[in-house]
DNA sequence: CGGCAAAAGTGGCATATGCCACTAATTGAA
DNA sequence: TTCAATTAGTGGCATATGCCACTTTTGCCG
């Protein structure tokens, strides 16, 4: 009885990921509607936040996001005021990142809205299995997954 | 020493999962890409291949997917001739969904790249730590999260 | 039977993400 | 110093996802 369960109850991990992360991902982005944010973009402020006016490269890298992806993602939070961007001082080609006063106002916002959300899904799965499942999710990101047969040679 | 951690190390498990996800997706889109559906093609046909031509709705509820995020996402493959639709006989609000025959051959061959990008993370990470994992995803997936203040009243 | 609420999709609009082709700066030789 | 290779971002294009406002069908109730 390890076969044909609901059916279409894929074995892909990807496919289970993007799953749980769309359910999850709405769940939320209801809680943070009041602040008017997605949980993306929380999440992307949250980084800027916390790291010291990082370079794009630097959050894309972190967040294993695309970099240009991560150039777009940021445009309506900078069109809103929430973010802004200045030049590296040694390297012209360095973009820097930080919140403005109103990110700061606005992060603090959310962040009241996300503890509730946050606290809500840990009493649900407990704390301890939540950082359980975190933990594993951090490592199968940081994974050095590459194609054997598609990489260079052998 | 369970706090600051390498920074912007977000606690947020929606945050991690995305950043996961992200992460996976590359993974699997790269080992697809000779076949040219994505990831999320891939599981959306594959989804459709082991339902019995389903309805819109069904598919959006087995995978938690919005209904209009699904009738979007299913505009290229039925442009490329990978997937067609049909009125259901009973009702005519329900629009049913199925493989082409061009649809069975791509799945069968993204089948092929899918299995190796699988057999990949499954050997880095363990079969049975990976059923582990989608496992608790599912969970999650299927949790029954709601906001407690947001709802009506209290 | 008439009409209203619920159900199933569609379309528009907006954000999330990626890849690719380019441009601007740097760096590292020759 | 000069030029090729590398690095950091940008813009365009395409897919992924959601929400909301509608439109069409059904269902159901009085």
């Amino acid at each position: 009885m390890t076969k044909a369960r609901k059916p279409g109850f894929s074995d892909c991990n990807n496919a289970t990921l993007r799953r749980a992360a769309r359910s999850l991902g709405r769940f939320y982005d209801d809680a943070l509607a009041p602040s008017g944010l997605k949980s993306t973009q929380f999440g992307l402020i949250f980084q800027i936040h916390v790291s010291d006016e990082p370079a794009m490269g630097t959050i894309a890298e972190a967040l294993i996001m695309d970099l240009s992806a991560l150039g777009h993602t940021l445009k309506p939070l900078i069109r809103d005021g929430y973010v802004e961007t200045f030049p590296d001082k040694d390297d012209r080609r360095v973009k820097r990142v930080r919140l403005t006063p109103q990110g700061d106002v606005k992060l603090d916002e959310a962040l009241k809205l996300w503890s509730v959300a946050q606290r809500q899904f840990e009493e649900k799965v407990g704390a301890e299995q939540a950082a359980k499942l975190r933990a594993a999710l951090d490592v199968v990101a940081d994974l050095d997954l590459e194609m054997p047969a598609a990489a260079s040679s052998n």
